[in-house]
DNA sequence: GTCTATACACTGATAGAC
DNA sequence: GTCTATCAGTGTATAGAC
């Protein structure tokens, strides 16, 4: 029993877990309206009264995709503040921002749609964990300018850049695909992606580019 | 006949038109597995079938929607080429992409989600159209980079950051509206969005900043 | 040309056997 | 816990009266 216990929740855990991503890539692909829980079943590969059984909803099982892939995101954020200086604090946003959407494009592309259908499910993260998150950074850039390290710009909107620049590698990476005849970024697209908008953003407020990692 | 054939024409174009406006916010708001020819019938206050006489389809609806606003986006690439140089043709594109995003936001966010799902429909146009227009553009750059106008940076790249952060402020205009306590942004709010903007680009690329037009 | 009524397919969700 | 069978509701699209 002690071991049968451990081993139904490792199961459990499993299942729920290939929902997820099954869920994160068909939310992705179609939209929450447009996604079947049809489709989401025969992708996790379990009949689709199942994903009731471990979601009671569709809308429960969106909700979970949404918020999970808040949390990555807003993880992202550490490097900002271990960062010595804002030449190292952006440069490692603009890397860990990057690689988030390489890695989870789906996830970003989920979030991007919540955010322009009106945030239905996820307002309120909106309105206090991201607001703060946001004001907390501002200060930090606002600080940096303060002492003279940066030139003065706006922190609001260079965040704003910032996100807009990176998550455009996931949300249109289709076009970018279209227009890279075709081929997804390999690994030296994506280095001198990274490269390119470190140099313009970076030069832009007015830091030297630190070396590469 | 001769004043009556006219008018009918006219008054199908209005018809035509509506349909189109109400069509491009339901499927804004909702996607286009989330619309309904119900919902976009109510707003564009007519009855629903009535909507199959003008637009066969959904799809064919959809489809129209997404080309006009591709029309739209392409038009604002008029000013990058009238430019006498980085500066200018950078800084009035930027202008009017932003100014694009505040008159057209549902329109952008159709785009973006049309993309964003793969291009079912408007696949084609990004092989041609948008392919050789990206290409021409940067020529145009590489060429400024050349003659030592602006610093050596991936033209490439440089128009994807254009683009990411100027369609940011329509896609993702709800989540700024939250950050902005709940209000959208108001004409020195755009204003102040567009310069900070052009300070860092324009920075970025190693090019003085042109005085507001 | 316009609208009412309806056909037909599909969706999310559940009941109930195993 | 898991799956088969099924329901109630809603969607697109159309037929046919006006």
């Amino acid at each position: 029993m002690e071991t049968k216990q451990p081993r139904q929740k490792g199961r459990r855990q499993e299942r729920e877990a290939r929902i997820l991503s099954a869920a994160e890539k068909v939310f992705a692909e179609a939209g929450f309206g447009g996604a079947t829980m049809q489709l989401i079943a025969d992708m996790a590969g379990l009949p689709k009264a199942n994903l009731h059984y471990y979601f009671p909803t569709k809308e429960a099982l969106y909700r979970q995709v949404v918020e999970n892939i808040f949390q990555i995101w807003l993880r992202a954020a550490d490097v900002f503040d271990s960062a010595t200086g804002p030449a190292e604090g952006i440069a490692a946003y603009i890397d860990a921002k990057m690689e988030l959407s390489r890695a989870y494009p789906a996830g970003s592309k989920v979030w991007a749609s919540e955010v322009m259908h009106g945030a239905p499910v996820i307002q309120d993260y909106l309105e206090t964990t991201l607001a703060e998150w946001t004001e907390g950074r501002m200060e930090v850039i606002q600080r940096w300018i303060d002492e003279g390290r940066m030139d003065p710009i706006n922190p609001r909107h260079l965040l704003y850049m910032l996100w807009a620049t990176t998550q455009h590698y996931a949300d249109f990476g289709h076009q970018i695909e279209t227009l890279n005849n075709g081929a997804p970024l390999d690994d030296a697209g994506w280095t001198e992606a990274k490269r390119a908008i470190k140099q313009i953003i970076l030069t832009g407020v007015g830091v030297e580019i630190p070396p590469e990692t």
